[in-house]
RNA sequence: GCAAGGGUGGCAGAGCUUGGUCAAAUGCGCUAGCUUGAGGGGCUAGUGGCUUAGCGCCUACGAGGGUUCAAAUCCCUUCCCUUGCACCA
């Protein structure tokens, strides 16, 4: 099967099939999110492909000239990461190397440079790519940090920066000390993403000058606050920063640094000196007194820690077990079901002893639950507002008011470093953002989205909700391979913000390859894009004019395609700045984002070790069997299965149809079937075809699969077996192109196989119509009630369980007077109506004793009434003609009677007969 | 916590938008029989329960309640799961 494959794929190359030319035909554009070459690819990277390449071949057998490029996306530090690993022997992904890629140690060791790692596994990608038949046109491969790319991205980022769109600023990032650089979840050992957590830093003003700081989820509840609680064991400092002074605890001083630079250290005092000052709730006023307390973690915060007893479980126990005298709790939050002091309460509720018991965690958890969803302000300015509303409002107010600090702390602390490094929060300043907030900008995004098809249609929402909440975005980083920001030359734009206009760089790509760097300037790409002429009045060179050319005609783009995973970023990002970029009507026109796959029911994860490499797959399975499996797991959204057994399943189908296809191949030309059974294969294979149109169209691939693979194999085993002259030939002429954008290697070998060499390429062949005529809903009704025969035969022949075969069988079609009753019931739709009306026919009436209990069991199925009427004479002609294979099948003569000839003792087997369900009566 | 999506048979996964044709497509798995086929094998049948010369009945579509002649499908409540919440590919 494999060498089929290469065969067809040589033969594809050398016809130049997929490296479109501009011409006058209508285009289709599409892409697929790049590869990011820092591991081999596998099975789930290629069920985006797989789906965006069906797509392409559909499109072309639809009559489109269709461009289908790739590249290789290399900006950023996991390459690095990586090359890094490699070279510090990682035990890790050298195993991982050896035992699911098949790398050696020898191999390996090749790739300890970045660009070396990158070329290897770039290679091995693209050689998968080529041996699963995609149909790209690989002229136009790039890496995105070849200088070509960098030049063009520098001109995005200047045009982004000429609109207003490029902010400076500071942001708090996830950062590793030792290192000195941003970390995320590829730099951290176990992979682990450090989530950042925004807190609320109160200041609590001093009488002697300066603030206490305490950091709080619930700022809301600085009403309540009624003592500062500090670790007489631990050494505290006195900092300034950002023109204050403040109190925090001496082991917090460096931390502290990250998010404020400006931190300057101004000398430690202990507990005592500490506890001695005048603090006052900055919103009321009231003085505070220091209490010690050992549950304060000076390594934790600030080390000061706020007390909130009504509200907060710990507090009030801490209070209790110090057991001090003239504080009083102060009531913030209605809570229904609660009184004044919920967190004594729930304490005394739950019997939590003092503040060691572990109970007093499940009590705070509870009532912060709460109160955060129940209750109700009841003090300060914002009495009677919803705590979830008001604990914002608090907040700002504090913060205009020149109380309060924004901190962040990493939320699933802690987080170590690949170095061994606690990770920590910093605040880097002189950061370049992108401003995805920019509401004009917005806007643009909106209206792009809205005049585009996003395939599913459900993830449309999950788009405009990200476009929606997407704000500043940081766009560049100190390390990494990349582009440098052109206005701030220590910094490499980041790995999500240089790729989302590149697939415009795809139509001039091959052009711009062969082209001095420094002719793609931006006079350029203005050019190439927008046209617009040269500033120097010079006319544009042939280069010029064949890149303006190239973009015109296959710009905006059609389709693009990625996993589910990049709505959330880079598909939002590809549309902000699409419409940053480009006029109207370059935008793109469509989404396509589809699920991952799984294996054998289970997520591939290297600690799994269940990942099945792409190259690997198609030497086990063939190529064609890969494709169809990624792909026909799942509805595009969901995650689709990879299982082997189905894959081998799959293998097996194509076998046969490979035998039945041997046979049509002996076939006389223009050998004919008239037959009832050939008449409903055909019919059944157009209509099936006539769908998939619709369903290529909306990428249904499982549905697809199911119509033109299982159910019409299905239908042939049934044909076979029905039929007694089988002809397939004219079968296999519709059947083979309309899987071809599926299984291209498979349909072209058929293809050659049925038509001869001189058939042509089925990849280049047009769609295969369905001819509407030849689907006939009665025809295939008809053969259902053979089928429901032939299984109500077995069936009772089951049951009698003879020894031998039946001496013959008889079956028997309804009296006229059921069908006319079952159309009565049909149209009134209502037992009691149905009767009368019934009764009011005399040659029903007749029968006017068996009549309600007919009435009865049609009633039951009311709704499938309509659709299953068959007439009487149809019913009679579909199981005549079926009375020769039934013979054949059952092996005695098998006849068909009518209900009303028949004989006295056959009645009472004869009427049983119903419209859609024949009489059957076996002689033994 | 917030937001979105989902909970169907041994598994995967349809159906639910337009309530009745649903004990529920299709694939896989499993069971039995056949095929002298033996290292991803083929064919046939079965695969909720009870029954029966094909009928039929009961129980089922996370749990509970409601609307309706009729609900996997509509409404409410509740439990559980998945994903996203960014500066990272």
């Amino acid at each position: 099967m494999d060498e089929i494959a290469i065969a067809w794929q040589k033969k594809w190359d050398s016809a130049g099939v997929f490296e479109p030319a501009v011409s006058s035909k209508p285009k289709f554009y599409l892409t697929a999110a790049f590869p990011y070459p820092n591991s081999p690819q596998h099975i789930g990277h290629a069920r985006t492909y797989t789906t965006t390449d069906i797509y392409a071949r559909y499109k072309r057998m639809k009559g489109y000239n269709v461009l289908f490029p790739m590249g290789f996306h290399v900006t950023g530090t996991p390459i690095l990461a990586m090359a890094k690993r490699i070279a510090q022997k990682d035990p890790d992904i050298l195993g991982v190397f050896q035992d699911i890629y098949g790398i050696s140690n020898e191999t390996a060791a090749t790739l300890t440079d970045p660009i070396a790692l990158v070329m290897h596994f770039s290679n091995e990608i693209e050689m998968g790519m080529k041996e699963i038949g995609f149909s790209i046109d690989w002229r136009r491969k790039f890496y995105s940090n070849d200088p070509a790319f960098n030049r063009f991205i520098e001109w995005q980022f200047r045009l982004l920066e000429k609109k207003g769109y490029i902010k400076k600023g500071s942001h708090p990032v996830p950062w590793c000390p030792s290192d000195n650089n941003s970390v995320s979840a590829h730099d951290t050992k176990g992979d682990v993403d450090p989530t950042l957590e925004e807190v609320t830093l109160v200041k609590f003003p001093c009488a002697a000058g300066g603030f206490f700081i305490a950091s709080t989820y619930r700022p809301e509840t600085i009403y309540g606050v009624t003592n500062i609680w500090a670790n007489p064991s631990a050494k505290y400092s006195k900092v300034s920063f950002g023109g204050a002074e403040y109190y925090i605890s001496s082991a917090q001083v460096e931390y502290f640094k990250n998010q404020f630079a400006d931190l300057r250290a101004l000398g430690e005092l202990d507990f005592k000196a500490l506890s001695g000052m005048k603090v006052s709730n900055p919103l009321t006023g009231a003085p505070l007194p220091i209490v010690p307390a050992t549950f304060v973690d000076p390594a934790h915060g600030t080390g000061i820690v706020m007390s909130v007893p009504a509200h907060a479980p710990y507090d009030y126990l801490a209070l209790r077990d110090a057991n001090l005298p003239g504080i009083n709790m102060i009531n913030v939050i209605a809570l229904a079901g609660f009184g004044a002091f919920p967190a004594k309460e729930i304490a005394d509720q739950m019997g939590v002893k003092d503040q060691n018991d572990p109970k007093a965690e499940e009590a705070t958890k509870e009532i912060y639950r709460k109160e955060a969803h129940e209750g109700v302000m009841a003090i300060g300015k914002f009495k009677g507002m919803k705590v979830s509303i008001a604990k914002d409002k608090v907040k700002e107010d504090l913060m205009s008011q020149g109380f309060a600090l924004k901190f962040h702390e990493i939320a699933n602390s802690p987080v170590f470093c690949r170095c061994g490094a606690r990770i920590v929060v910093k605040n880097v300043i002189g950061q370049w953002f992108i401003d995805y907030g920019d509401p004009e900008w917005k806007k643009l995004a909106h209206e792009c989205l809205g005049a585009m098809a996003v395939l599913p249609e459900k993830s449309k929402g999950d788009l405009n909700y990200t476009l929606d909440w997407l704000q500043k975005k940081a766009c560049s980083r100190a390390q990494g391979l990349g582009t440098k920001l052109p206005f701030d030359q220590s910094q490499i734009i980041e790995s999500l913000s240089d790729s989302t206009i590149y697939m415009a760089f795809y139509t001039i790509a091959h052009i711009a390859r062969k082209m001095p760097v420094e002719m793609l300037n931006d006079d350029f790409f203005n050019y190439a894009f927008f046209g617009t002429p040269l500033p120097s009045g010079q006319k544009p060179n042939s280069e010029m004019e064949a890149a303006r050319k190239e973009f015109s005609y296959w710009y905006p783009l059609d389709s693009r395609h990625s996993g589910a995973d990049l709505i959330y970023n880079h598909l939002a990002f590809f549309i902000f700045n699409h419409v940053a970029i480009f006029p109207r009507g370059n935008w793109p026109r469509q989404i396509v984002a589809n699920g991952f796959v799984t294996m054998d029911g289970k997520k591939m994860s290297k600690s799994m070790g269940n990942i099945l490499p792409l190259r690997k797959a198609i030497v086990q399975y063939g190529a064609d069997v890969v494709r169809f499996s990624v792909v026909n797991g799942a509805e595009l959204k969901e995650d689709s299965d990879f299982s082997q057994t189905a894959a081998n399943g799959v293998s097996t189908r194509l076998r046969q149809f490979s035998a039945l296809l041997g046979m049509a191949c002996k076939e006389k030309p223009g050998a004919t079937d008239n037959s009832l059974a050939y008449r409903w294969l055909m019919s059944r294979l157009h209509s099936r075809i006539a769908q998939s149109e619709s369903l290529y169209e909306s990428l249904s691939l499982r549905e697809l699969g199911q119509e033109l693979f299982f159910n019409t194999s299905n239908d042939l085993a049934w044909y076979m077996k029905r039929s007694q002259n089988p002809r397939l030939s004219e079968f296999f002429k519709l059947w083979i192109p309309a899987v071809a954008p599926i299984m291209p290697h498979i349909a072209e070998e058929f293809n050659v196989l049925l038509n001869g060499e001189k058939a042509g390429l089925v990849s280049t062949s047009a769609f295969p119509q369905a001819d509407k005529g030849m689907i006939d809903t009665a025809l295939e009704l008809m053969e259902e009630q053979v089928v429901n025969a032939k299984f109500d035969i077995e069936h009772i022949l089951e049951i009698l369980k003879m020894p031998g075969k039946p001496k013959s069988i008889t079956l028997f079609a309804a009296s006229e007077w059921k069908y006319s009753l079952k159309s009565i019931v049909a149209k009134e739709r209502n037992p009691s109506a149905a009767i009368k009306a019934a009764m009011a026919v005399p040659e029903l009436k007749k029968h006017g004793a068996e009549v309600p209990k007919i009435v009865a069991s049609y009633m039951k199925n009311i709704g499938s009434l309509d659709s299953s009427m068959l007439g009487r004479g149809k019913e009679i002609e579909a199981l005549k003609d079926a009375c020769a294979f039934y013979s054949a099948e059952f092996g005695c003569p098998v006849t068909l009677a009518l209900e009303e000839e028949a004989s006295p003792e056959q009645a009472a087997k004869a009427k049983n007969a119903m419209p859609g369900k024949a009489a059957i009566l076996v002689a033994v």
